[in-house]
DNA sequence: CCGATCCATGTAACCGGTTACATTATCGGG
DNA sequence: CCCGATAATGTAACCGGTTACATGGATCGG
């Protein structure tokens, strides 16, 4: 039997063109081909041209593995966001894109879907990938993640939680002090029986730090926490809606809910319609993140604005930074701000009023 | 003066370790250290332990550059899409990634902004970063595009655009036929006068499809044709917002709009609401994506369902085959559904309902 | 007990760029 | 017209993996 050759050849049309190839063609070395990629200036403008026809002629793409490796520069940077869902972090996203676009570098996104042994295997692979940065969202990972970033030299940044103390770089808001606020809010329209939907704190330090924000707001009122009233559910519409079909089960509902997300807070709007109730007039609601969609929800929805874009932009601009400096002592706290619309009022203003919308 | 060496070493626990040194502190050589990652079988489980404590040991992350380089293979795979404001594209994306991630890829996403010139950049940048694959949006491009494409040999699929005739490969649902649905159940419902408030036909095919399935139903139901009545904006809610404004102005203003996205019809829906008109006595919306928040706007939004995630499925699927197998004929058409909700109804049911929304 | 076979491992060429350094053109001044 | 400086280009050793092939040891049937 004769033996096939191990590796099937594509056809040549189809098998991209070397820098050798183009040297040979254009009479030139290597060196003057890659040159005129990275270092134009250098070569004679009559050269250049002579190199750039033929790169032209076979559509020659330069192989950013080969050149990756032997420049130790891949012009990569690495985000890890927990989900797509949550259009927030589009911004973010976006803003980042943005920054390293204009550095040069393209960005690796990866989703971890909330689970953490996802996150960390796709640190893994982006240190793999050679990312010369990444952005990171939340603090909380197992130690030995973190010393395998140190060990592969890879600078990171921290977005969405403030990684107070721990000295670890971030560029964020404070989650704690933006609930606190939302609540504040609540408190002086003279609520004082609160609840909270936010999300898995098991999973997910942003939603704990907001929780303990909570929690820290209700005590220094001198307000009573009532575990019954306190929530967590996933990033899904439909989960912030079954949380306020359970909040309003309670025999002694709620006058006011904090939502730690305005996904959720717009499922329990919705909720709330479902069942009849008037919202602001019959029961208050605060979201968070202010996503483009709050403006647009009927009431419109009372929200803490977050700096997504502001951050993402910050945290890539720091992260570029502290890649060319090699340190890393990054600590940026950006201010969170409440957005007054029209789901939160006085408490007790009671239902029937003019602009209370009928159940549909 | 004294020169400084060339290149100023990183601190020595801050640069990866390389397979040779595993390979050296384990004993084996290098051949072996692969082999644990790539074909652990086939190494004796005494010597894949000894192996793996080094590894364990040194945080050793494989170098995805030189392993693509030198296998030539790069296990990572191409999505462009025009951006992540609008939500849909997040499900494909999602579902993308879910398909990637089982066969071992990594997808890297590139943002085109709707901008011709920039997509062009990323699909040349993505080549380069030698993706085994390519999941593009849309079909219309520069034909020196695609030939970069062949001639690097990049395989690649179209989505959200059926690419009839042109031989392209694609996995999609009918925009044309999707549009012309919705047109049909406003015309069942009475209504003659009809707008549109669209994409950028210019720079988006997929907008284009939906205008002309827009057109192509209007007169096939025999209805004159305003063009003061067909919009083009942004997607953003506040330009669908702009354009129902427009609309409304008009000295005869239509009694139903076709917004051929639901960001777009929110944003018509809030304008609505804003000028004191109920929807739908006053004037039918109807959307398309279907976008989860679609169910929670009041009045639910009735509008297109599109089949993203699967789609995204679909097409990451196909692309992997057509990788494996090396032929590119992929075709493949899949349903979209009317979703019937709240925001359309008989033409000249007056205003004043039960039902009708107070402005606020 | 020997050669064929198979399994586990090693050797080293190679992937396609980059870049330090060497070499050759170019140019201005004496 | 020659010399030294400078600009333009070439040479070839890397970068850190992979993998075809070689090698050596164990197994086994005859």
């Amino acid at each position: 039997m004769v033996t096939a050759p191990r590796r099937t050849r594509r056809p040549a049309s189809a098998r991209p063109a070397t820098i050798r190839e183009v040297a040979k063609e254009a009479g030139v070395s290597t060196a003057t081909v890659s040159r005129v990629f990275n270092d134009p200036e250098t070569v004679k403008p009559s050269m250049r041209a002579r190199v750039m026809k033929v790169i032209d002629r076979h559509h020659y793409v330069s192989d950013g593995l080969a050149g990756g490796l032997a420049s130790r520069r891949s012009r990569l940077i690495g985000l890890i966001i927990p989900t797509m869902t949550n259009s927030i972090y589009a911004s973010s996203t976006q803003a980042i894109q943005n920054v390293a676009q204009k550095a040069g570098y393209t960005v690796l996104v990866g989703i971890s879907d909330f689970i953490p042994e996802q996150e960390a295997h796709l640190i893994h692979q982006l240190i793999g990938r050679r990312v010369e940065g990444l952005i990171l969202t939340g603090a909380e990972r197992p130690p030995r993640v973190y010393e395998k970033l140190r060990r592969n030299g890879t600078p990171f940044v921290i977005t969405w939680k403030l990684a107070r103390g721990s000295g670890l770089p971030c560029v964020s808001f404070d989650n704690h002090r933006a609930a606190a606020t939302a609540v504040a809010h609540l408190v002086s329209l003279g609520h004082r029986r609160i609840g909270l939907i936010c999300g898995e704190t098991a999973v997910n330090d942003r939603a704990r730090g907001r929780r303990e924000g909570f929690l820290a707001a209700m005590s220094k009122h001198g307000l009573p926490i009532d575990p019954s009233l306190l929530l967590e559910r996933k990033f899904e519409f439909v989960e912030g809606r079954a949380a306020m079909h359970r909040m309003l089960r309670n025999p002694r509902p709620p006058t006011a809910v904090f939502c730690a997300n305005d996904i959720q807070a717009i499922g329990a709007l919705s909720e709330c319609r479902e069942q009849g109730l008037c919202v602001p007039a019959d029961i208050s609601i605060v979201g968070f993140d202010d996503l483009p969609i709050a403006q647009y929800t009927t009431p419109r929805l009372t929200t803490v604005r977050v700096p997504a874009s502001d951050m993402g932009r910050r945290a890539a601009e720091a992260l570029l930074h502290s890649m060319r400096a090699g340190e890393q002592d990054i600590y940026v706290e950006l201010p969170t701000e409440l957005i007054v619309r029209e789901s939160t009022a006085r408490e007790g203003m009671g239902s029937g009023l003019a602009f209370c919308l009928p159940a549909v």
